[in-house]
DNA sequence: AAATAAATTTAGGCAAAGCTAAAAATAAAT
DNA sequence: ATTTATTTTTAGCTTTGCCTAAATTTATTT
């Protein structure tokens, strides 16, 4: 049985391994955690006591697979619990991390399940993000950044990079929504401004916004 | 704010305090709490310097109403989430417990008071206990055990005092539910056996059953 | 009213998870 | 290749909430 605390470690070195091949460093986890270098060094040593991470002095970790198992559960809670506070409980999409921070740490297997048949077992999450399923298995969805999809090129947005509460309400304000139609109309040359069509009405925004959300094609 | 386990104690101490006059005695919360008295003592200590509790040494202890509210806070959260675990996601009434006992731990009142809106302000529990509203009010439920219950007349079946997962699953086998029409036949002055009806067939049970079922009269 | 029993509190410790400050290892720069 | 800087680890301390064992207070007997 997991503590709250292991928990949100190995929570946040499986989002710090997302794409990353070589281990993470004490100093990443730290800053992510928001707690002190020594004291990563303190439960780096009790995970990898029981067989979660792969750990050498000063060489960074790596979950195991059952670490990496144990992770998935845990992001696959926090997952369900947000479409339930968005779906059900009518929460805004950028509200509903920090509960769920909490949700996800109930442990109840029956549950976590019975609560993904009654929200229909949804395979993302209200940012766009996958939804692990009982067996830790996820559908990677082809996704790209909004700035990399070619001018006058429609794509549906699904997601969004930076997920803090400013961008969200930025969203939000804009009419941007997951499953809105998208699409680059021109790129301004002298300020790198993008000129971009949100279902059917155009609008301005920065390089910045374009940077953080992701869309489909097709 | 309170800690997980400040919490625990307040709620204990709510639920001993029902239908007492005089204070809560240390073995008396150690004894529900499964703990040691010294643990106790400690705790009190703190709620007390939190003027949560009111207690002098040797003497027991009685919440204030600060303490009171923030205990019936912690119930109503109780019992919203045993709510929505038997509504919502079809768990059997003896298995909600263990995980509500967890989920009243989750510190949102934004949460709280939509999960309140979204179970339509359901104002009792699946054990039939009474629900606080946002406020700390109760409507107190005109209760009696079935045991108190003059022959012959009829009632409706409003909840347990003993909610153990072994009665509660006695319970279903008999077909008795929250809303059941009850009555007593007769009683057996044998072996103290009472004869009863529950809708509309008759059953023998225990004077134990019949001391931890409460009904109400119209 | 003593004496015994029971309840409660104190004293001293332990494990978890954090911290600071100092030491050690690795990486970067001259 | 040293020196300097950065990263990581160690050592030792703190708080929370629990524990055991001993001391104290209150309650109950005789």
């Amino acid at each position: 049985m997991l503590t709250y605390s292991e928990e949100n470690y190995l929570k946040t070195i499986f989002h710090l391994s997302q794409g990353q091949k070589h281990g993470i460093s004490t100093n990443a986890i730290a800053a992510k955690i928001e707690t002190k270098a020594s004291s990563v060094t303190d439960m780096i040593k009790k995970l990898n006591e029981k067989k979660l991470i792969k750990y050498q002095k000063y060489q960074g970790v790596t979950l195991t697979s059952e670490g990496l198992m144990a992770a998935k559960m845990i992001v696959r809670k926090h997952r369900l619990w947000e479409v339930f506070l968005v779906e059900k409980l009518n929460f805004n999409w950028d509200e509903v991390h920090d509960v769920a921070e909490e949700l996800e740490h109930i442990k109840s297997e029956k549950l976590i399940n019975k609560l993904d048949a009654f929200l229909g077992y949804p395979t993302e999450d209200p940012h766009g993000d996958p939804i692990p399923d009982s067996k830790g298995d996820m559908k990677m969805i082809n996704k790209q950044l909004l700035s990399e999809l070619p001018i006058k090129k429609t794509a549906i947005c699904i997601g969004v990079k930076d997920s803090s509460s400013d961008f969200l309400q930025y969203l939000d304000k804009q009419k941007i929504s997951l499953g809105s139609k998208i699409e680059i109309l021109e790129i301004e040359p002298f300020d790198q401004s993008y000129r971009i069509k949100i279902n059917d009405y155009e609008i301005t925004v920065t390089k910045k916004i374009v940077n953080n959300l992701f869309v489909k094609t097709n």
